[in-house]
DNA sequence: TAATGGGCTTGTATATCTGCAAAGCCGGTG
DNA sequence: CACCGGCTTTGCAGATATACAAGCCCATTA
């Protein structure tokens, strides 16, 4: 069947006018040219050139078929210039910083992979990213909650999750399963220090049940996580990290679910190179990976 | 380099999920699949697929690059579907009805390179064509002075030609050269018979010396050549078929020209029929020729 | 726990393609 | 009028890619 390599012998040979000049011009033997534009003739059942000692001369068909090889040809570019090369020169250091969830639930589990496939490659990863962190250059890659206001950023989605209302099995046992919104005001809960938080969006409680009875706070969502786990009370956790975890169960699922997204974002100067581009094609894998469980 | 054969490949495996599959599809081996996937990956300096026993699982750089393949994909089938089998299956009767200096000029000086591209084709050349031809089904194609208007009709333009005033070199010399625009008032001119002519557009000499003085009509522009050359006056003749007639000279270039266009017109049925379509390609490749002479 | 099946990788003979060299064709030129 | 230069075509040997076959790995299943 007609392919790329045949399309760009014949654009050669429609732009040089014969087909010893195209040969040139690709560097093959002017022969191999010959032969493949009268392979392409048969293949394709039409006539593309008038040969003759002074050239050759184009069919209509040849005219009709420029248009699409032009369109290939650049297509063909751009597909190369969007990946030639990823994997080569990925090497050094590149730190990111990501909301301490995500760096111990999405990224850090799944390293091993970003090692096996750049072995030079050093990650870094800061788990608090404050919006900060990236304009004082503390990080090269930050992922955030909300899209920062830009200076010379470059900021894109990266994910939506999901965080939902869970207790431990032992709480809920001992102080009863609730059934309704109603019955929530009768359980004690733990959230996030208001004023330490890095972002207020983590704060889902306030904006789905406000003027809950808050019995411990915690900068650390990890903290709360095994606050909840240990029976201290109600809290507002990741999905992602409290599924698996048999000691959790969740509560209202419909009522008291949230969605949250976390966002992409990164210096422009930054984006070109080897080692930052890698270590974003590694996040963007991660999150297509586990999209389902988000 | 890369090229549409391998992309090809590499959509299968995206598709499929595996080189297997891929390579079934496709209809070649797995292992070609298999190694010139490897190459791809070499060649462009960036991993495309974690194999595993289970299949494969595509990098961040195949999915950059699927949006691509798939484009060169389609493009190339359209390139495909656009020339193929364009030569063959041309066989039978072409009707074609254009005006008579077209046909007598351009058309029937060049039939010979039509016949030895499609030796079973046979072209009837009416070299008449009004407007009412190709509606009464007398003509498969018309080439035409102005866009009919349309019933199923498929129309465009075919391509620009000029007439200019000429007239012979003995009665120039007899009656002077006219220099500028009042001096043939002192002349006598050839033209049409008005109520003859197939279109009104043939008549250029009404529109740009109206009121000259006419010694002789003819229907037909060969009369109007003959005549013109015989002595009998000043004519507004085709370029293309005058400016190589040695008893001609032509008479103030610039004031005493018109341009006109040939029109080509077919029933829309027609216009897939491979005989069809290999005689409009030969009109456009004609006139593509010839366009400097037109 | 062994058998099975799907999938990827690795050898090897064959088919295809390419480069090189020579020949043929045609128009321009001294 | 013979020569020359540029172009295409043809013949042939070496290089490249392909199909076939066998081997390996892993998950599922009896």
């Amino acid at each position: 069947m007609l392919n790329s390599d045949e399309l760009r012998l014949f654009l050669a040979v429609m732009r040089e006018g014969n087909m010893l000049a195209a040969a040139r011009r690709i560097g093959v033997d002017h022969s191999t040219v010959a032969r493949r534009m009268t392979n392409m003739e048969r293949t394709l059942g039409a006539r593309l050139f008038d040969r003759s000692p002074r050239g050759v001369m184009p069919t209509p068909a040849a005219f009709a078929l420029v248009g699409h090889a032009e369109r290939i040809e650049s297509e063909l570019l751009a597909a190369i210039s969007s990946v030639e090369g990823r994997d080569r020169d990925v090497e050094g250091i590149v730190r990111l910083a990501t909301p301490e969830a995500c760096a111990a639930h999405l990224v850090a589990p799944h390293v091993a992979t970003l090692r096996a496939r750049h072995p030079r490659l050093t990650l870094e990863l800061a788990s608090e990213s404050r919006a900060a962190s990236l304009s004082k250059r503390e990080a090269d890659i930050a992922v955030m909650l909300n899209p920062p206001p830009k200076g010379r950023l470059v900021t894109r989605k990266l994910v939506d999750y999901r965080l939902a209302l869970y207790g431990s099995r032992d709480y809920l046992e001992r102080e009863g399963m609730p059934e309704s919104r109603a019955d929530l005001a009768r359980h004690g809960f733990v959230s996030y220090i208001d004023d330490l938080a890095g972002f207020p969006e983590m704060i889902a409680l306030d904006e789905l049940l406000p003027g809950a009875q808050i019995r411990f706070r915690a900068s650390s969502s990890a903290a709360q996580h095994a606050a909840v786990a240990a029976g201290m009370g109600l809290g507002m956790l990741h999905v992602f990290a409290s599924a698996q975890d048999d000691r959790l169960i969740q509560i209202l699922p419909v009522e008291m679910a949230a969605r949250r997204s976390y966002w992409l974002v990164m210096h422009a100067d930054l984006e070109g190179l080897p080692r930052v581009r890698a270590v974003v094609d590694f996040l963007d894998e991660v999150m297509r990976t586990l999209r389902d469980q988000l």
